[in-house]
DNA sequence: TTTATCAATGCAACAATGTTGCATTTAAAT
DNA sequence: ATTTAAATGCAACATTGTTGCATTGATAAA
């Protein structure tokens, strides 16, 4: 026995998945139908996270967002989400752009493990 | 009238001139000669980097660390510091690869204003 | 089904980071 | 020297995230 299903688990994971964009904490929390404590939702999705369900995306706010893992992973590598997002300055929607790849040589001598790649603007919704 | 001089705020540039690798603001507040408030800080760093004299990243830790600038802005357009970062998760130190550039055209209809590309993992320091 | 185990949760308490309002200080133009 | 408003100090606050510990509950085993 390693990890257990529970009702928090499963409505984050089906928030998420629903989700066409990372979400904060705090978005999570409000379209939550069931109701558990905040910390909680720190543990399932910092859980989540070191499953390769789910990754991080930390924004300019400072604010961790987070998104379902859409690409494969295997049991011996996870995937890297080394993928380009977006950050909207007006309605502050965080995009994932599971297509927009980003594979640099890092410089000698430095070992990657994690990606946090991330450009703000503004969102066709907001550029009217 | 615009921009004061002042004592507060030649001694955060000296700071982040010496430094090289991007500071926290504890740990500028650490390296200070001078006292000043917390708030200052955090208002002088906004302001240096209003004015293109520095630039921000965020860390997987959700903390901003700050460097200067050393590509060249005209009055006209400021330049956009999209360049790689690396953030050590055993020392904590944020480096800049001021020529390791990224160039990306965003996907129809975003606009891109700020860049924020960071890479985590172990630096060389760290690699023994 | 019942029991045992320990992953998951709730709650309180805390730390760190960042923001805002307002009175005071002070750089620097006049 | 006088004036102006940028810069600062201080208090108060909001948000985000973390930790310890008792309790609950999912699930494997009896
Ligand atoms: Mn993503
Ligand atoms: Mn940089
Ligand atoms: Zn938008
Ligand atoms: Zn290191």
């Amino acid at each position: 026995m390693q990890i257990r299903n529970t009702k928090s688990k499963d409505e984050v994971l089906r928030i998420l998945s629903q989700s066409d964009y990372a979400l904060s904490h705090t978005e999570i929390e409000n379209q939550c139908a069931v109701a558990f404590d905040r910390v909680t939702l720190y543990r399932i999705l910092t859980g989540f996270e070191q499953q390769g369900v789910v990754h991080k995306i930390v924004g300019n706010d400072g604010k961790a967002r987070y998104a379902t893992c859409k690409n494969e992973c295997t049991d011996h590598e996870h995937h890297k989400d080394n993928h380009l997002h977006f950050g909207c300055n007006d309605c502050g929607k965080m995009y994932c752009f599971d297509n927009k790849t980003i594979e640099l040589k890092m410089p000698k001598g430095f070992k990657a493990q994690q990606f946090n790649y991330a450009v703000f603007g503004t969102c066709p919704d907001c550029n009217q």
